[in-house]
DNA sequence: ATAGCCCATCGGCAATAAACGATAGGTCAT
DNA sequence: ATGACCTATCGTTTATTGCCGATGGGCTAT
């Protein structure tokens, strides 16, 4: 992975509450944006846009399934960013 | 390591220069402001500006040395970020 | 003590980020 | 097809970031 991207990781990964969701989401697999809108005290449109980061960085992706979506890790990407660390 | 502390970190690592400045760090043990001027398109200004956020996370250390100022990478922070990654 | 080197910091500017409320689009059940 | 629910996006405001040139302070050597 090319430093641009794993910059783009990082900024991501660079606010106290992208980090929490992470690991929220890795707790629960998968979960829909309103059950992390529930725990943190920031509105909805607020935790929407901190998703949107995370999916733009890929560490997490999403799908609409049916009226709700589906947020999970990309375990992957999430294994890779770990080597990638290691390697600075 | 809070997430605050980690989202911090992160925050710094948050650029493609300041990976890459990271790196240079890593590889040349210690060095001066200027070197690294010398091998980014950026001024000394701006390289300085990096340098002030990568100590501020604690990534980097710099002691003044004579006229110079030399900086080096934390070691054992950046071991523990490797770790505080892994458990992400 | 003067001149030169190294670098931190200031002020400025443009761009991006963080937060919000409001709006609107999609889906399901009735 | 209406209403309820879920969430993405828009527009706005304020704060932060990224970059620069210029200034100035600390050392060293002359």
């Amino acid at each position: 992975m090319d430093d641009t991207q794993l910059a783009k990781i990082f900024k991501a990964l660079g606010h106290p509450t992208r980090i929490k969701i992470v690991r929220y989401l890795r707790e629960m697999d998968r979960c829909i944006c309103g059950q992390i809108v529930e725990i943190f005290p920031y509105s909805q449109s607020t935790i929407s846009q901190h998703l949107k980061l995370l999916k733009e960085s890929g560490i997490v992706s999403g799908e609409v399934d049916g009226p709700k979506n589906c947020y999970c890790i990309n375990k992957e990407l999430l294994e890779r960013i770990k080597e990638d660390v290691s390697g600075i």
